[in-house]
DNA sequence: TAGATTGTTAATCGATTAACAATC
DNA sequence: TAGATTGTTAATCGATTAACAATC
């Protein structure tokens, strides 16, 4: 009974198993090994197995792994067969892209609020989500169970609104915000920094050259 | 004059480093010691120390690092003193998002084309780009230096667009879709997945349940 | 049963941390 | 010079890979 956590590498693998195997159970796969996985993943088929038997035994000697079971298996892990409520709070672009994303759906993130402080958005009715004010998100909290908060405000907005989140039961909060934020022990936060991610782009097609200009690196 | 390659944790951090370094100018700080700013990101100095020498001496012995010049430095690796060309490929709402960011430009990154192949969207103007059509994009590229491509489109839509611009020297892919695409060496895809990101949320908020659902994880 | 492939232990590799001599 | 802090080597830790006994 060591439920010791399991590693960050392993977990950031998962959804990449999850669309794998969608993809094998949508072309009528049933079986597959781990070998033949390794290759079309291109990871090794040891890890593979080292990744899979961290939450259980989900393979048959001789044989490999039924798709399907596997597939639900790692759905389970996700937390994809419950149902999660969301709430996005900023309802720029990015905001509004989110709310108008529609296979969150499919995979039990509903999104049940909206809001943003400028008198310009709300009101106005986006993914048919009225934007409500800001100011009226936790009398919103609690009357509504939030599982999710998505953050597509400017950074300096973020600490207040953690706060009002906190105290409201809200188990995650989803950072698209360049700031480092702060969250309570029993809060999760995964941030999306989309100039971090441009920024290692940007490294990757300079490399070679910035190697040159400090070498011996 | 081993110029192997660095790491992708290194590359990864450097971006973090940028903006506390960022943070540190804006607060009129000169000098920083690998254990200060160790204290501040929450990191080991020795990985600090470790990361910056991968590049170069940057900092100077019983002193510490100069912020402005360290933070220059770190500015040159990740390529930001470069002006960098960007189109972005599919003006839904993610691509609509991007282009009305205006934190790019502060950081050389000028997007200079739209394009999609909706007739609803082709010709619209947003955030000052008129959305051409797809079908010039081979033609826009003959005429346009272009650095890196925004791939905002659905996944089936990827590879055929990889073809026209792997043949007209553009050096870089961010991708939004959730497919893997595959791009020639000479090319760098850096890929945002927004679907991995929340699920390893999702994973995150049910741990506890799910490593008692699946002991001895 | 023979063949295949898992689950799992052991070996390797790489990344992080600690320690300290070099030096400002 | 004494104190501080780097750059760098060595030690540790953790993650990946290899190997193989267990077993379908």
């Amino acid at each position: 009974m060591d439920n010791k956590k399991i590693s960050l590498a392993v977990i950031k693998r998962l959804p990449r198993y999850y669309r794998y195997l969608g993809d094998l159970l949508d072309n009528d796969i049933q079986r597959i090994s781990s070998v033949e996985l390794s290759k079309r993943m291109n990871i090794t088929a040891s890890q593979i197995r080292q990744d899979f038997n961290n939450f259980g035994c989900f393979g048959i000697q001789g044989y490999g792994y039924n798709v399907e079971s596997l597939y639900k298996e790692i759905q389970t892990i996700l937390g994809l067969d419950v149902n999660h409520k969301l709430i996005v709070i900023g309802v720029g672009n990015l905001g509004s892209a989110i709310l108008n994303y529609k296979s969150f759906k499919n995979r039990g993130f509903e999104i049940i609020g909206a809001f943003d402080n400028s008198e310009e958005i709300i009101g106005k009715t986006i993914a048919d989500k009225e934007v409500q004010d800001i100011k009226n998100l936790s009398q919103f909290l609690d009357k509504n169970k939030v599982d999710i908060a998505v953050l597509t405000i400017p950074s300096d907005a973020c600490d207040k609104i953690i706060d009002i989140l906190s105290v409201n039961g809200v188990r995650g909060v989803w950072n698209f915000s360049n700031s480092e934020i702060e969250v309570p022990s029993y809060m999760m936060q995964e941030s999306v920094r989309l100039s971090d991610s441009l920024m290692t782009l940007s490294y990757r097609i300079n490399e070679e050259e910035i190697l040159k200009k400090y070498p011996r690196g």
